[in-house]
DNA sequence: ATTTAGCACTCTTAAGGCGTGAGTGCTAAA
DNA sequence: TTTAGCACTCACGCCTTAAGAGTGCTAAAT
C-alpha cells in the first residue's frame, strides 16, 4: 500500500477518468474491468481502485456508487498519463481558414483575437477567455497628437503588434497645430520600441532636467501627453461561448454554482487574474480547480497558453469547463490556438 | 360577456398582475380578493377571473391552479393599467454619480456606455443591453492620415460625438508624410458634419469628376482612405449583468430556454435587431414575449429607449428579463438612463 | 501471494399509492 | 348581482416498495 502508484493502478486511473469524462457519472469496477478488456476482475479492480482512494486519487459520493477521480487524480493523470490526442480532422483547417479570412483584412487586433477566440470556443465545446495584456507595457511603434476641436487634442500610439490606443484629452486650445507637429517629431524622436509606460517617465524625466529648452506651451503639452496612458488603462478581456458551460451536467445541476461562475465572466479582473499566469509562462498551463487561486472559480479547470507579438507576450488565450474536461483534446487545441494568435501577429 | 374589460375587471388584473410579477405564482381568487380589501368576495372574483380568461388575459396552467397573466394581459396592464413609480430613493443619486465620475475624465464613449450599462443592470436586477449605432452614420469631427510604419498608413476618424473610430492600412508606402498633410487639409476642408458613409461617397466622386486635379499618389491615398470605413464595421453591442437572468425562476427551471437565450446574447446581430426599433422612436418601448419578432429572445421582454447626441440618435439602452417583469419600476429606470446618456454626451 | 468468485449488504432511484390542500365551477340562496 | 356552500380536480409531498448498481469481505483457486 505504498504512497507511489504502480503501473496497473495507473492504468485503472487512466480508465477511470476516461469514463469519467466521457459519462459525467461514477465509474464502477465493472465498467474498467471490461474497458480494459478483462484483463482483471472487478473484484481486482476493486482493490485497485480501494488503494487510489487511499491515497486520495478518488472518493466515492456515497457507499454503493461507482468512484469519481479528485482534483489530485486529475493532476496526477494529466502529468503522468496523458496521451496527446492530435487535433481532429478540420479542427486545423478551420482554425487556419478563419485565420486567413481575419489576418487579411483590415480587421483590428481586438477582432482578430475575439474571432480566434470564438471558434476556439466552437470548437472546445467550452467557454473561451482572452486576456490581452496591458498596451501600456507593450512597446510602441510611433505615437501623434491632433487637434481634434478647439479644445480637444486627441493623442494616439500605435503599438508594434498592431495595437492602437487613442485617448482625447480636454483644455489646451492655445496650442497650435504647428506646436503639435513638432511635439509629435520631438517625441518620435525616441518612442520607437519604448513602452508607453517607459515614454511617459522619459517625458516627465526630460521636462524636469532640461526646462529652459522647452517654452511653455510646449511643456504644457508635454505633460498633458504624458498623462495621458495612465493607470486607467487595461488590458481587454474577452469572453465567447458562455452559453457552453449549460452544455456541463455538473453545472445546470447546480445553479448557485453557474451563477458564480457567469458572474466571474463578467469581472475582468477575475479572469485577468485567472489567466495572466499563463500569460509569462512559456508552456500551456492547466489548473484544475481550486488550483487556480481564485476563489469565484474554485471549481473550475482552466487550460490556457500565452500569445506573443515577436518577444514580447501580448496576452493568453485559454479554456474554462469543468473539471471533469477532455484534456487530451482540449490541450493541443488551446496549443494550436494561441501558436496561431503568435503566428498571425508576426504577419502584421 | 362583453369584450370591453370593465373598471371591476381591469383593477382585478392590475392586482393578479402585480401579484404574478412579485411572485411568479398562479394567483387564486382568495389571494386578490385579500389584496382588494374584501371588497368582493373569491366567488365574485372567480367569475370575474373567468371573464378575463374568456378575453386572453389570463390562463389556468391546470384545473385547480390560479391564473396567471398572458402576453395580451400583460400588454393591456402597460397600455391601461400601469401606475409607473418613480425612482428609489437613492437610484437616482446612484446612477448621477457614476455618470459625473465617467463624465469627468478621459473615459471613452465606449466605457462610458457599459458603465453606464452595468450600472442599470445592477439597479434593475435585470440583464442590460445596449446598442451603439454604426459608427459609419454618425457625423464626423475631422479625419485624419498618418504614417504608422513604413508600409502602414493609420486613418482616424473623430466623430461628433467624441467616438474615435481608426484602421490600419496596407501598402502605399511611396507617400510621403507631406502627401498625408495635403490630404488632411483637403479632406477636412469638407468633412465637418459628414457622415462617414456620405465622405466616403464624396470623395469617390471628387475623385472621377476632376481626375486631373490629381497628381497620382494623391489620388491612391484618397481612394486608399474613401474604403477605409466599409461596410465591415458595425456598431457596438454591450451586454451586462447576464448572470441576473438566474435570478428568474421561469428561466432557470428550464435549460433549454437558458441555453437559448444565453446564445442570443453572444449574436450582436440578434441584440442589434431587439434594439434598434428602440433606436429610431423617441418614446420608450416596451415589447413582451414575441412582439419583438426576434424568434430567438421570443419568452423575453424588453425595455428599452434611444440615446442621441445633438439631433442624431446614437443607440438605444434596454433591459431584457422575463415577460413577468416590474414594469412600472423598470420603464422609468431605463427612460432615465437612456435620457443620462443624451445628457452625458451633449456634455463632451 | 495474488486473483477471483460468491455473497451479503448499502444506498440510490424510480414507481406506485395515498392524503392533503389549493383552487376551481356550479348552484342556490341572499 | 353577489355570495355561501359544496363537490370536484389536480399538483404535490410523503411513504413504501422493488430493482439495480456497486461495494467490501471471505474463502477458494491459481
Amino acid at each position: 500500500m505504498s504512497l507511489i502508484v504502480d503501473d496497473r493502478a495507473a492504468q485503472v486511473l487512466r480508465c477511470i477518468v476516461e469514463d469519467y469524462v466521457a459519462t459525467a457519472e461514477p465509474v464502477g469496477s465493472r465498467t474498467v474491468s471490461k474497458r480494459m478488456e478483462q484483463a482483471l476482475s472487478p473484484a481486482t479492480i476493486r482493490n485497485i481502485m480501494a488503494d487510489l482512494e487511499e491515497v486520495g486519487f478518488l472518493v466515492q459520493p456515497h457507499t454503493s456508487a461507482g468512484r469519481v477521480p479528485t482534483a489530485a487524480g486529475f493532476r496526477f493523470y494529466i502529468d503522468n498519463l496523458l496521451l496527446r490526442r492530435s487535433l481532429m480532422l478540420g479542427e486545423e483547417e478551420q482554425l487556419k481558414l478563419a485565420a486567413g479570412k481575419a489576418g487579411a483584412g483590415g480587421e483590428s487586433p481586438d477582432d482578430l483575437v475575439r474571432h480566434v477566440s470564438r471558434l476556439l470556443s466552437q470548437l472546445s465545446g467550452q467557454t473561451s477567455v482572452v486576456i490581452v495584456s496591458n498596451p501600456n507595457q507593450q512597446r510602441l511603434r510611433c505615437i501623434s497628437l491632433m487637434r481634434a476641436s478647439t479644445d480637444k487634442i486627441l493623442v494616439v500610439a500605435i503599438m508594434q503588434s498592431g495595437h492602437v490606443q487613442h485617448r482625447l484629452i480636454d483644455g489646451e486650445p492655445d496650442i497650435t497645430s504647428d506646436d503639435l507637429e513638432k511635439i509629435n517629431s520631438y517625441l518620435n524622436s525616441f518612442t520607437e520600441r519604448l513602452t508607453l509606460t517607459q515614454l511617459r517617465m522619459k517625458v516627465r524625466s526630460e521636462l524636469r532636467r532640461e526646462k529652459a529648452k522647452y517654452d511653455r506651451v510646449m511643456q504644457r503639452a508635454l505633460a498633458a501627453s504624458a498623462r495621458v496612458f495612465d493607470e486607467s488603462v487595461h488590458g481587454e478581456v474577452f469572453v465567447e461561448g458562455r452559453a457552453n458551460i449549460l452544455e456541463q451536467p455538473e453545472f445546470v445541476e447546480d445553479v448557485q454554482r453557474l451563477k458564480r461562475i457567469l458572474r466571474a465572466f463578467e469581472e475582468k479582473t477575475v479572469i485577468y487574474r485567472l489567466l495572466d499566469r499563463a500569460m509569462a509562462g512559456e508552456a500551456i498551463q492547466v489548473s484544475i480547480g481550486c488550483e487556480n487561486n481564485v476563489e469565484e472559480l474554485g471549481d473550475v479547470s482552466v487550460v490556457a497558453s500565452g500569445y506573443r507579438h515577436g518577444d514580447s507576450s501580448m496576452g493568453s488565450i485559454g479554456l474554462i469547463g469543468p473539471v471533469r474536461m477532455d484534456y487530451p483534446r482540449m490541450i493541443p487545441l488551446v496549443e494550436y490556438t494561441a501558436n496561431l494568435l503568435t503566428v498571425l501577429f508576426e504577419q502584421r
